[in-house]
DNA sequence: CTTTGTTTAAAATCGG
DNA sequence: CCGATTTTAAACAAAG
């Protein structure tokens, strides 16, 4: 598709100037923060409907309904409805994630794909004509109080290859948080930055063939649960890969406590993987260009260290996608056919994860799995619950409002206004 | 030329 | 306040 029109390059610095868009607002009023209820969480950061985007059009993007744009290369994700669809996805993580999920909602998928309609279903869009104090205007363009490690990382996990093209990242993100449509070139260059700067994210080349450009970024196989307790607001400690091989690596902080560990990684390859691979997961799966399902190693770049490439040594990894658990999508209906081979059909049956067991009982108002797992309570209809108008309300939209004020100029949200994750076990 | 990646440097935030 | 992590800015190289 190109036309990648970013109209950006100057975006205006209206960001205060009250401009916003206007009006979008759909506020909550409930309360309940993590009511378990994942989900609507932060429905409000979401996407509306209606609104694509208001003045800043990507080109792309524009999807009307929520449903997936074009361009995707990979087919895979990204639109929101693909938000959802990791359903019990979320693997590399998984680990690590709470298992909120898994425990709540089983992997089936079953319901799984309208289920988050709702959310970018917002109503919001509907307010009524009633002029909103100001105080009460949403936070659905406030700027998410993830960060951008946080962003890739959730947007990855939830790809059923567990890895997507730069693009594809910023699209997820735009998809899910309307304030992200604004100065793209500004936290674009952030995320490449990210991409780049932190260990944590890998570079997997892309097939033979498939055009496009990029590769696709995939999370280093040990980068593991950087988010443990499902909290992505801020990572503990910073995933780095130990310098060379030689000795050790020294960790500082080495508190990996339980699980996992430390989260620096030497290059090697940790013994949790989960190697449930094997079997049958084809390393194809779902949507993009699953690199290259043989053997060969397909050089993974798991930067070595910054400045030099693997040699030769294609370091191999376990293959990000080694766990990927896919399972998504159903077919609903998503026809935007655009030239992907993929098979995202059956994927649907694999088994879908028993990652560890580990059970995380927490379900962090911030995790991810609010934004992404979909409870499947009730099949496929608006589970959103609407605060008080119309708009869904969520633990950390909660959160993030208790102490705001009316403003919100800038960014943050949340603000010590939460219980403070708990980020880090031990 | 635009997008994708790297990288340096510095300002901004967070968490304690 | 301090140290670690993040975010922004920018310059540049390399691909399509």
């Amino acid at each position: 598709m190109l036309s990648a029109v970013k109209m950006e390059g100057h975006e205006h610095p209206d960001w205060s100037s009250g401009g916003y868009y206007g009006e979008t607002e759909c506020y909550t009023t409930a309360g309940n923060m993590n009511s378990g209820l994942s989900m609507n969480s932060m429905s409000s950061y979401m996407s509306a409907p209606g609104m694509s985007s208001s003045g800043h059009m990507n080109a792309h993007y524009v999807n009307p309904v929520g449903v997936n744009h074009s361009s995707m290369p990979a087919g895979l994700s990204q639109s929101p409805g693909a938000v959802m669809q990791s359903g019990g996805g979320l693997t590399g993580l998984g680990a690590a994630l709470p298992p909120s999920m898994s425990s709540i909602s089983p992997p089936p998928y079953g319901s799984m794909a309208p289920v988050m309609s709702p959310v970018y279903g917002q109503a919001c869009g509907i307010r009524s004509r009633e002029p909103k104090p100001a105080y009460r205007r949403n936070y659905t363009h406030a700027k998410p109080p993830y960060s951008y490690i946080s962003l890739i990382t959730m947007a990855i996990q939830q790809s059923g290859s567990k890895m997507l093209t730069l693009n594809e990242i910023y699209q997820w993100i735009m998809d899910l948080f309307p304030f992200y449509r604004q100065n793209q070139q500004r936290w674009q260059n952030s995320i490449r930055h990210s991409l780049s700067f932190n260990d944590c994210f890998i570079k997997v080349p892309r097939l033979p063939d498939k055009p496009g450009k990029g590769s696709f970024w995939a999370l280093h196989p040990d980068s593991g649960n950087m988010f443990e307790n499902g909290c992505y607001l801020r990572r503990q400690k910073r995933f780095k890969l130990g310098k060379r091989a030689g000795g050790g690596d020294k960790e500082s902080a080495g508190k990996a406590g339980t699980e996992g560990g430390s989260v620096t990684a030497t290059g090697t390859t940790t013994g949790t993987s989960s190697s449930s691979g094997s079997d049958s997961d084809s390393p194809h799966s779902s949507s993009s260009p699953p690199p290259s399902s043989d053997g060969k190693g397909v050089g993974v770049d798991l930067k070595a260290h910054r400045g030099e490439q693997l040699p030769s040594s294609p370091v191999r990894v376990p293959s990000p996608l080694a766990h990927s658990q896919h399972l998504f999508s159903h077919p609903h209906h998503h026809h935007h056919h655009h030239h992907h081979p993929l098979l995202l059909h059956e994927a649907a049956h694999l088994k879908p994860d028993h990652y560890h067991p580990h059970h995380y009982s927490f379900n962090h108002p911030f995790s991810i799995n609010n934004l992404m797992s979909e409870p499947q309570h009730h099949k496929l209809e608006p589970v959103v619950q609407y605060g008080g108008y119309g708009c869904p309300v969520s633990g950390a939209l909660v959160a993030a409002k208790t102490g705001l004020d009316p403003a919100y100029t800038d960014t943050n949200y949340y603000r010590g206004v939460y219980p403070r994750p708990i980020m880090n076990s031990s």
